[in-house]
DNA sequence: GATGAATGAGAATTCATTCAT
DNA sequence: GATGAATGAATTCTCATTCAT
């Protein structure tokens, strides 16, 4: 299920090759999430995927390139469609839902791409001055999470597990509140999870 | 009061002098806490401040001087402790306490040079890489909310308004979410404030 | 006598700082008209100029705006539009005025800085992909010199001293005959110039 | 007819081989005759060939290794001499051969190489710092030219057909003329190309 | 032979820092 | 003290050249 963007992996693209693009893409999105992209250098993308700083630019035209695939390899591949299929076929309650995507958000695994994405496009909603492409693609990516989210906050409203308001402000806040966290210090919050996850939750949660 | 550093011998600086300096460290901790510290310039310190960025250069001898000596300065002249003192004469509850340094937190001033400090810090707890020196300051200027905040946690807990658990990592999850969401953009949450504040505080509070 | 672009030096630019500024732009129109836009590096220029390239960047934003502000003080600066002045005052034929333009597209001199202009413009003519702002100044300083020598050219056919035909078409062989001699290969046109401008001359004079 | 190098010892390369370096150094002298050897990137060359790059270090060591053997390649199969033995044989007029060998040079022909050695020859005599050996072909080259001519500008002259004064100087400005022309920009030339060639000739002839 | 992946030296540009006035 | 001129290290990006398949 591709959702916002043309298709990746054209055909042509013989298996190899995507491969490596798929290598730096993975190396980027990380370097990217951890030290937001203003202050990443091409270098560090380039030491992350072991390969030269050449050899990016054989596979992407400029950084902003790299950004821009990256978001879009990361929207495509990750799980955060099926990991939201799944959620919805789920028999928990919406309140049970959040509490998975929360714990899902902080999860770090190598393929695990997801969250990354998550992490920079929630940055980059923030910054000025972007490429247009960019800036259309970034708010894409942001409106996924909240229409993905938001009949899970509806309806945990309309049953009384979540506190009531305007949804969209407390979806707002709440991915915010998220976001932001996991740009800071990702490792803290996988100490514990489980019990920072339950805090977290307080902040809609009626009890 | 100063608290954590050696005194800035300032009586041999005369008036003239220390104000420019002042001056200039107010401009500095504006530009750190806004855009961080590695993506402010020498010269948006030396705009904000209007003054060229060569007399920067003659007060301080580097941009981490310039760093080191503007929390040093915050940390001393900003109101915190005198806050932090009002806050404790002051009859409220220990939550009501929390929720008026929750609203401090993000409250926009151009002499409250507080809150800066408080972002800057916390926005470098989590930079490797400092040299030691700010590391210390740093380090200890973030002990100092939590030195402030404990007791408030505390006694919030045996008063049953605030959840129980381990009170330092409470504490801990709640400043790590105050700093990190104040880096992102503080003006979103300075629309609404009351009531996000209310949000923020659910984290903790016992209804 | 400005012709074609705004002023460049405004008052406020003091003296010294103008001075610095047209060292490099001098340095500047010799370099592009010697070696070509392209091929032209910064260093060339900053070392031509005696400076670091840091400075170099410090009065100019690019290497197109280097070019652009060179070729706009070239026109400014230069004896072009007082040279036609002098020649149109004169009692000389049309081809003695023709011969004398000649002759000055060749001389060399540290000031004379017109010809690198000339040079350089037409080098320019030729290329694609260039800035707007920039097409459009060199299209007009292309069009300066045409305009200047096309009511020679016509006196001259009047009384007979050039070869009949398309006016503009044969001014436009003149000058492009000039202009690429030029740029290939300066000094050897200025060994035996009188001569040289006499067989140059051939090309359009009656005898 | 091979005149100044040594073979190619092409008689170990079998047919295929030959074609394809053949394939590749005409597709090299015509990318940089028109955009000048430094600007010319190999890709230009490998693109114009329609091979790889890669190929291109399959049968060349360096770029300026095809550009040796590729001026040299152009001196042996052209058909400058065949051209020049044609042109001498024929009952023309010595101006009217030198007006053949005007037309020539700008006549355009993806087989026609010769044109296209002609202007990189020229293009490089101007050029410092070419390695010893390509200079030396290349001054060898633009002796043939020399050679070629010179009786033809003698003969002229004994006949009164050629102005008068030093023949070498002569056929000295009259190549430089066309070899500038040529670089800058060939197309301008070949509208109304016999009218040009008649000016151009103005400047020899005497009419 | 043929492709294009991979590398690294070099060029434009930014910015902390020093220095002359 | 105050300005901004001047420098050079670091960063993005290009392209000749080498190498694995």
């Amino acid at each position: 299920m591709k959702i916002y963007m043309a298709p990746l992996n054209e055909e042509q693209l013989d298996k190899k090759k995507r491969e490596r693009k798929e290598q730096i893409m993975r190396a980027a999105l990380k370097v990217f999430a951890d030290n937001g992209v203003k202050l990443t250098k091409i270098s560090m993308i380039a030491k992350e995927a072991k390969v030269s700083h050449g050899l990016v630019y054989h596979y992407f035209d400029s950084k902003d390139e790299i950004l821009y695939e990256s978001i879009e390899y990361g929207m495509q591949e990750n799980m955060v469609e099926q990991f939201f299929n799944d959620l919805n076929d789920s028999r928990r309650t919406p309140l049970e839902k959040i509490k998975q995507f929360t714990r899902f958000a902080f999860k770090e695994s190598d393929t695990g791409i997801s969250n990354m994405v998550f992490r920079i496009v929630q940055q980059l909603n923030v910054v000025n001055g972007l490429p247009d492409h960019i800036h259309e693609l970034v708010e894409n990516a942001g409106k996924f999470y909240i229409e993905a989210l938001t009949p899970l906050f509806l309806d945990g409203q309309k049953r009384g597990e979540i506190i009531q308001g305007d949804t969209e402000e407390l979806l707002g806040v709440y991915l915010t509140v998220l976001s932001s966290i996991m740009a800071d210090d990702p490792s803290f919050w996988r100490e514990n999870l489980e019990w920072k996850v339950e805090i977290l939750l307080r902040m809609i949660s009626i009890r």
